[in-house]
DNA sequence: AGTGAAAATTAAGGGCT
DNA sequence: AGCCCTTAATTTTCACT
């Protein structure tokens, strides 16, 4: 937690967050180290805490889930327990962010139909009022940040292994 | 495209999704298969498009992005090309969706500094209106959808393969 | 489609610079 | 920290079912 990622971390990170399941030999070779440091690296980066996890990303529309939405829930109450519970038995509440502004809570769900959708809307309004949007595409593809900002405003404080 | 998905692939989905590492002897153990049929599934799966691809995860405070924010955009114009180019260029734009809606577009935005997102949403504020909310916390383990809906409206149309 | 075993590749650990 | 070498484990291919 007190150390600088270098540029060789930054390297790493860049390519697993590119392919996960990336062989720690060809990373090696990518980010000019041998095998051993390279797999020492990330070895460090995963127990400090930067690597979380590695996951599988998966096509909705092609196992069934035709339709992706944002849901934005106005939460008056203070008990989120009861939320909370709701988040962790629908798994079809991709993910969910707690937010500053009007909207206590903004939510990405995936629903393999409008009358599905319409379920999990309604399981939801249950906390308070909800704004409902339907996502048209993803223009973007499936990454993270890579290296530190290194212009004015971006740079950063003082990043932590 | 055809086929649908059995337990089996909804079971490895499952397992790749929680961890994308998984060695296929492992991932064999837990899905009742021998390693070879099992690595052919995953074959199958990546092929057909189902899995997208194997990414790492990073704990983005650690990092050195202490802030995350939603932004909303309300984007009068047709011409997208420009916002496109300025997604591709910041990084930091961790996602973009397309919406229904009054605002057009919803990001999700990585920054070091109050700052560095105030540059950010000046970008984005050369294509519209923006509204931007912080994120104070992701109540929910980053995870994607599990098995069929098999109650009522949550059954599966003909998940594809 | 799945199994089981062999061959090729990769991961993990120890000792050294 | 990193590199090299050895051993263990995993991945990959293939003949057979």
């Amino acid at each position: 937690m007190t150390e600088s990622l270098d540029a060789t971390d930054w390297a790493i990170l860049t390519e697993v967050q590119r392919d996960g399941r990336i062989a720690y030999t060809e990373l090696a070779r990518r980010v000019n180290l041998s095998a051993s440091a390279t797999k020492e690296r990330v070895r460090r980066l995963e127990e400090s805490g930067v690597i979380t996890g590695y996951r599988a990303e998966v096509d909705l529309e092609r196992i069934g889930y035709a339709i992706l939405a944002v849901v934005r829930l106005k939460y008056p109450g203070t008990r989120h327990e009861p939320l909370r519970r709701l988040l962790g038995e629908r798994r079809e509440i991709l993910e969910c962010l707690r937010t500053t502004g009007e909207d206590c809570y903004v939510l990405k769900v995936a629903a393999t139909s409008m009358a599905h959708l319409e379920e999990v809307v309604d399981a939801l309004a249950e906390f308070g009022s909800t704004t409902t949007d339907l996502v048209f595409s993803r223009p973007l593809p499936p990454r993270g940040p890579s290296g530190p900002g290194l212009s004015g405003a971006n740079r950063l404080p003082s990043a932590a292994v």
